[in-house]
RNA sequence: CGGGGCGUGGCUCAGCCUGGUAGAGCGCCUGGUUCGGGACCAGGAGGCCGGAGGUUCGAAUCCUCUCGCCCCGACCA
């Protein structure tokens, strides 16, 4: 047997993580441009179907796509100071175009708040023009300093939607049903479970009032911010000068959201369900559901064999293996490492008998089953292990999950964990929404993720650090 | 920016210390035998050794400069 190119998790995570990224044909490091990766079309084919299903969600609670940009006038970025001074030291910035030295440098998108604000206040006059509910499908470059793929990169693609509206409740409610719609992906397509909460003021978006999230849990037991949505308030709109004029007359400030998912996502889906046989896709985000692979020893063997293959793949909408000079044996590791959900194997054996054999990827089980029954069993089997996998995350979520009652009890648990060794924890603890709070717990490198936004635990009590009264538990964790 | 590592066929790397004109495995091409969990044999293609300068009769190897990438930390979707 040949040895694995995948690092097993218990040995190394981090390298267990790259060498399914590489293994799976999803991305590979550019190493020409710093921290930038490409998308491999395995990855690729993946974002269009978050893409797509995102995009369906979004025109069906109203949005529409446009598109602003790439570049932004440098002194965009200054007019709201939080925004700034958050996002200055990640720019790149363009000083030279045409050859010529620009009177004022354009900066690469870290993201689109501002020149968005800039164009809302040429279209924004009355109330009647509001909501305004778009969405921008883009790339945009924050220069990190340390980079993995997928999970954090210097460009990335994302969507960020951005609206405006007349009245804060309105604004809020945009912003929790966008929330809302990440979790709803990120569960029922993803198989990956998450939590819905506040972030702290601290862990705030630069500019907003609040930023709410979605926070997975990955198999090391790291949290993975899945998704951001924000409650802007009329920061932007006071920065831009973003009015409309309100039913009553009077002139006004627009109340803005914006949200974001992205390509992170796919990091995320990577370290929720793959194994150390390489990549494993839920079926509802899987390009390729099933792929048969054909089997034949001699020459005529392989006229039956193939032409059943073709006959079931067209029934059952599989991708037929044809592949000359690659052993089964061969064909098998391969699409176990792209992480085909269901691999078919059909020989003559099959041929003969009327069978063919089923495998399913993320259990490993085979069944023998009459091809008439081939369809079925295929959706029943794409079926379970989209619920599968989605309760054996949750259930890995619920046993990661455990409460402290001291600040000595929360470090004791999250102190030694690291994203090669493991062994995180989402430890559930009071804790007071306080800057000093998050430095505090920042001392041992791990962070507030959220403040839920559904107490499933024991309601109120008092903070660990400052003895205030608290409504519920935080989640505190280590963070890619 | 601090610490570490590395640039040599498509990939992973050896060769460098002790200069003599480039090698292995994998992959690729051709032919044949194979094929129910990573096949085998034979033949073959492919690299002026990241870049520039220097030392030398001669540099992948020694010296200087330079560019870039990866990993670890401080910043973050």
């Amino acid at each position: 047997m040949a040895e694995s190119p995948i690092t097993a998790r218990e040995k190394d995570f981090a390298t267990w993580y790259q060498d399914v990224v590489l293994q799976g044909d999803m991305a590979e490091p550019a190493e020409i441009v710093k921290g930038c990766m490409v998308i491999k079309p395995n990855g690729y084919a993946v974002w269009e179907v978050l893409q797509r299903e995102l995009d369906t969600r979004f025109k069906a609670t109203g949005h529409q796509n446009l598109y602003f940009p790439l570049l932004i006038p440098e002194s965009f970025l200054k007019k709201e100071a939080e925004h700034v001074e958050g996002f200055a030291p990640e720019l790149a910035v363009v000083t030279i175009a045409g050859g010529k030295e620009l009177e004022e440098p354009y900066v690469i998108r870290p993201t689109s708040e501002t020149i968005i604000g800039h164009f809302f206040s040429k279209w924004i006059q009355s109330y009647r023009d509001l909501p305004l509910l778009y969405n921008q499908w883009a790339n945009v470059i924050r220069w990190e300093l340390r980079t993995r793929m997928f999970l954090r990169t210097t460009e990335f693609l994302w969507q960020e939607g951005h609206t405006a509206h007349s009245n804060h409740p309105e604004a809020l409610e945009e912003v929790l049903r966008m929330l809302d719609v990440y979790a709803d992906v990120a569960e029922n397509i993803m198989a990956m479970p998450v939590i819905k909460g506040v972030k702290t003021r601290a862990e705030k978006f630069a500019g907003a009032n609040r930023s709410y999230s979605i926070e997975a849990m990955m198999q090391n037991g790291l949290a993975l911010q899945a998704g951001t949505s924000h409650d802007l308030g009329q920061n932007f709109g006071k920065a831009f000068d973003v009015t409309f004029q309100s039913k009553e007359g009077k002139l006004e400030h627009v109340w803005q959201t914006s949200w974001g998912v992205s390509t992170r996502l796919i990091g995320g889906l990577i370290m929720t369900h793959s194994d150390d046989k390489g990549l494993v896709l839920p079926p509802k985000v899987a390009p390729r559901k099933a792929v048969i692979v054909p089997i034949f020893r001699k020459e005529e063997e392989r006229g039956p064999v193939m032409e059943t293959a073709m006959k079931l793949a067209a029934e059952l909408g599989a991708f037929v293996d044809t592949r000359e000079g690659q052993s089964p044996g061969a064909k098998f590791f391969h699409w176990e490492r792209l992480g085909v959900p269901v691999v078919f194997e059909l020989g003559p054996r099959d041929v003969a008998s009327g069978n063919i054999v089923l495998k399913r990827r993320d259990t490993g089980t085979k069944e023998v089953i009459p091809q008439p029954e081939a369809a079925n069993r295929l959706a029943a089997t794409l079926e379970a292990m989209q619920t599968d996998l989605f309760n054996k995350a949750k259930n890995r979520l619920k046993a990661n999950t455990v409460l402290a009652n001291s600040i000595g009890e929360v470090q004791e648990i999250l102190n030694d964990v690291t994203a090669e060794k493991g062994g995180g924890k989402f430890v559930m603890a009071h804790l007071k929404d306080d800057p000093a709070n998050d430095a505090r717990i920042k001392g041992f490198k791990a962070s507030i993720r959220n403040i839920p936004l559904v107490d499933e635990f024991d309601g109120p009590g008092k903070c660990i650090l400052t003895g205030e009264d608290v409504s519920h538990r935080v989640v505190i964790a280590k963070a890619y």
